[in-house]
DNA sequence: AGCTTGTTCAAGAATAATTCCAATTTTCAT
DNA sequence: ATGAAAATTGGAATTATTCTTGAACAAGCT
């Protein structure tokens, strides 16, 4: 009587690439990495649990965990982190730094200037090997009436 | 004829100040911020919990966790996050971001050349506010024979 | 010195984000 | 279809950090 197990399997959408990234592509990993890139407000892993629900009510917040950590590992999101808060996630994979909004609590991505590249302005042993480079910036952004 | 309770008061060494930064100096916060000036190599709270233990054997981890808090809050030293690692603490009040060395493990201050201000490379709305910046590198310094 | 009051400390419990685990389900290649 | 490999799930475990509570302490006052 109980309809058990019955939306058990899921058909793929037509527009989900085999894989991404070198990465075999999953509904699971599909809709995760689909809503990070209609939404890119940096939401957390509990963020994304709770609005991929709408498409995939019987995911659990493990896999979402684990989808988000092979995206990240296949270079497909990046992880940010602020402090000791929750990872946030983010799917722009230019260089970028990102910046808190203190007032409105949003997170916003930041470009450097043109021509700009950050090993340029950093005192660093010559020969240093920079593989990896996180900003985090926290401040206020101007309000519009000023 | 067990030597009870006989360190429970400890004097105040003499060359400890009344306070730092306003926070009003106890010989635990004291001890805390000592070793941090004294080894740089930005340890953990657990690392500087075991160190203390040399002049503080009675002190806790929670104490430790409560003086660091303190002495963050109050400016005289700055916490550091590298990604979803235990925080780690710096003494170096100067503005300035942190290279992970992988080869190492090690980790060190990294300065701007003279003369720039992050906030000129960075694109920033006009009137922007920033009150606090992170830089994170993580990569591997040169080796001595190459 | 004794009393009062606010602060700090220690020990252990609680919290919360994340990871791990074992059992099932799905996918992929034969 | 069959078997192997990989992914998903729900729940337990982990771990850095925070919280709680009572004892110890420091400072100010009489
Ligand atoms: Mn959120
Ligand atoms: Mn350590
Ligand atoms: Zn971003
Ligand atoms: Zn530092």
């Amino acid at each position: 009587m109980v309809n058990q197990a019955s939306e058990s399997t899921q058909e793929s959408p037509s527009d989900m690439p085999a894989e991404i990234s070198g990465l075999r592509m999953t509904r699971q990993r599909w809709e995760v990495y689909r809503l990070l890139l209609e939404q890119r407000d940096h939401p957390t892993a509990n963020d994304v649990f709770m609005r991929v629900k709408d498409r995939l009510p019987n995911i659990s917040l493990a896999t979402v965990y684990n989808c988000l950590e092979a995206l990240v590992q296949h270079g497909a999101i990046r992880q940010v982190n602020f402090e000791r808060e929750s990872s946030r996630f983010c799917p722009n994979l230019e260089e970028h730094g990102h910046f808190h909004d203190k007032r409105s609590g949003t997170i916003h991505d930041v470009t450097f200037k043109p021509g700009v590249q950050l090993a340029d302005v950093l005192e660093l042993p010559p020969g240093t090997l920079i593989t990896d480079i996180e900003i985090t910036l926290r401040g206020e952004l101007p309000t519009a009436h000023s």
